[in-house]
DNA sequence: CGGGCAATTGATGCCTATCAACGGGTGTGG
DNA sequence: CCACACCCGTTGATAGGCATCAATTGCCCG
């Protein structure tokens, strides 16, 4: 891990506030959707190239982040959604006493930040778990843009709805499914992704800690140690810290169907 | 309980098919959301009069459904959102072997239906757990309308980042909370949403079982069952069967927030 | 009156949280 | 340059909360 790197994840939780760092001036890389190597993932995707085109109008602008800096805080007024163009970010609500709850990671092609549209501040954090590069869409420009084109219309509306569908299937496993499953089910929804990105979905780095998919999955830190370990003896997987080999993919498919037949 | 609940409780799972029911000659009745009694609850909620009469141009269908028929199923073509008009419903999402996880309840001035978006296929099965009515939204007019009006177009978007948030909160519960705190927080929410609909909000009448209460918590029916005993041990409620009376609303507001500081 | 379901309560065991110790890697400061 | 602090990940021992199995009551209805 880079100084820079460490310098960040062990800050007091942000390096530069994310007010200081949508002050900077105007980014002057813009991008286009048409163009772009993630159309088959990200916003375009299942979009007619006309239609394509049309974003190309609104020239998102581009950022970095840095690993464990805060693109955007629950509470800041909502006016971007975000799509990652690089890196690993992890979304997370805060409690009161400041302790956290991981709601999601996205990774390249995935689009952040609506859920902060309900009450016009972002409901959520998030954080990058490496360096990060995101293109920044202003809300407000997308939904005129979109007045005008039904299929555009029908497109952002599809992606709101499956961030719906996606916290279905967390709440299912929150709500029923034990340690083992919870890692399987994991691990699986990550390698496909993987997958859908040109990486190996057999072979693969984390980005994020044993805390952080703790959170994310409802266990501690501990039970996830100990569930790699546990696959590890059953031959499932091979694991050295964050680097996970998958070794025997259809028994983990069948841990993490235990409870559904 | 009268016996058509009964009968319609306790049959193989769903009275008529959903199918079945859609294909009855189209209703009668339709209703106008400018003069709805749920006008401030439903959708029409934070929009202009004049856009309230353009919703009245839609004309929406009005339905009954019997306690413990579907409305809808996971799986079926996907074309009408739902706005309770009286009764309850619970929404639950289907695993392979056919047990079912409850995913939300919903009152009067509540819609139903938007997870269906993601997939043009409804992702949850609504079923009533007491005789109610409906407004049937057809999803396509009610795009079509909202392209020419972009408060429509903000509050449609609005009420699906809702649901994201909402689900946000379902998994903080399940993530981190043990048995008393999420009851508590499931008795609040409840009473909450009574006292927006005019009910009292410290004596009301639950729809649901044990078994569903625990579903959408997260934990078994016998142990709801020990909690609530708890609560009524401890001075905080009392508890005939599925009437509730709220006796200490602090006390009960402490314990859902003894994980939150 | 008997069958079936909802709800309650008890006894027991398992899973996971908790507390604790240790090793490895990395940056820091004497 | 090396001792030290710190974080991450792993593993062990123990305890506690909840699931599980089981029995009972009350209610509704056939």
């Amino acid at each position: 891990m880079s100084t820079a790197t460490l310098e960040a994840r062990t800050a007091p939780l942000h390096y530069i506030s994310p007010a200081e760092f949508r002050a900077r001036p105007a980014a002057t890389l813009t991008t286009l959707c048409s163009s772009c190597h993630l159309k088959d993932l990200c916003l375009p995707c299942g979009m007619s190239a006309p239609t394509v085109e049309r974003l190309d109008g609104l020239h998102f602008g581009r950022r970095r982040v840095k690993a464990g800096q805060a693109l955007y805080r629950a509470g800041e007024p909502f006016q971007t959604i975000y799509a990652v163009r690089s890196g690993t970010f992890k979304s997370s609500l805060t409690v009161a006493d400041g302790r956290e709850q991981v709601s999601g990671f996205s990774m390249a092609g995935e689009l952040m930040g609506l859920d902060g549209l309900a009450q016009g501040r972002h409901a959520s954090t998030a954080t990058a778990l490496e360096d990060a590069e995101i293109c920044a869409i202003p809300y407000d420009h997308l939904m005129e843009l979109s007045a005008g084109s039904s299929e555009l219309q029908r497109v952002v509306a599809q992606l709101m709805s499956r961030e719906i569908v996606r916290e279905h299937s967390l709440m299912l496993l929150l709500g029923s499914m034990n340690a083992e499953e919870r890692l399987a089910s994991f691990l699986l929804n990550i390698s496909q992704r993987m997958k859908a990105r040109g990486w190996s979905p057999s072979e693969f780095h984390l980005r994020m800690s044993r805390a952080e998919i703790g959170s994310y999955l409802g266990m501690k830190l501990e039970t996830v140690s100990r569930t790699f370990s546990a696959f590890v003896q059953q031959g499932l997987l091979a694991v050295d810290k964050r680097h996970i080999r998958i070794l025997d993919l259809e028994a983990l498919t069948r841990t993490f169907e235990a409870r559904l037949q």
